[in-house]
DNA sequence: TATTGTTATACTCTATAACTATA
DNA sequence: TATAGTTATAGAGTATAACAATA
């Protein structure tokens, strides 16, 4: 006998089919090189993805920052003082609505984002190899999908 | 004119298609309902991921633990000094190579997993529903995949 | 009255190194 | 000499609430 004669009445995925365990270990794996890169540079993951998300979309308000860098904005004002101290971001108010702080990023900011680019640009080039440029795309048009669910 | 007359030489992908990015955000999407249902059980998402593990595996040495559950091996050490003392775990060690500590879920740790399992079951159904069956299924295909790709 | 962002606080994980026990 | 796990420590993110300024 290899199984009980009656399963349980509401079993769990497999860890492995259990898509947010599942997007971890995926993000464990991708990661590894992303970090020894990281390392040699003066920013971590969480500023770094507030350069890509300024530096692909423009001037942003924070809000909008959080959401797409993945960030609660208690954290994200911490580093974006940090950040603005170090000159990688500038700030000022919003005239239209004082409310707002709109965030820029510097040309100092810039340039450690495209420093970047060959290394990772090379990252994912060994990754395509490894996994398939096909199944790469597949993959990054799934997540882009999902994405969309989150309203 | 859209676009410059020559892009940068090393352009970064958009960040919808950066993998490390889009893996986060998708995560976030996934969690969100799931940290809803967390906040009302005893358990966080760490303790869940390390039970999740022993539920589907049986007992196993910390150090498998802790690359299962995407944990380093010095927060599982804590993390299970936790549960031990919640009687969520045991531990004893491993006669055969007493370097080792097995680690075993007790039935009260099986029991929350057990008590998650129809409002986590509810969760995937409605994502089920939003995203569509096929597409979740190739997505954990594709990212089982992925995760071989970690030697 | 609602929204944007800041501050404060407690908790927890991350990352690294040093250490113990065992092999 | 290498490995499994623990401890120590510094740093940083998470989560929540309370608050200020503005709309």
């Amino acid at each position: 006998m290899t199984s009980p004669a009656t399963p349980p009445a509401n079993p769990l995925r497999r860890t492995s089919r259990s898509l947010p365990i599942a997007l971890l270990r995926a993000r464990e794996t991708v990661m590894g090189p992303i970090r020894d890169m990281l390392a040699q540079t003066p920013i971590n993951e969480q500023k770094r993805r507030v350069l890509r998300v300024l530096d692909e979309s423009g001037p942003l308000e924070q809000k909008s920052i959080a959401l797409a860098a993945c960030l609660l904005l208690p954290s994200l004002t911490r580093i974006l003082q940090a950040m603005e101290a170090d000159g990688l971001v500038s700030r000022t108010s919003d005239p239209a609505d004082r409310r707002r702080t709109i965030v820029t990023i510097t040309p100092q900011g810039a340039a450690i984002i495209a420093d970047h680019a060959v290394a990772s640009n090379a990252i994912l080039g060994r990754m395509e190899e490894a996994f398939g440029a096909d199944k790469l795309n597949l993959l990054l048009d799934l997540l882009e999908d999902l994405q969309k669910t989150r309203d």
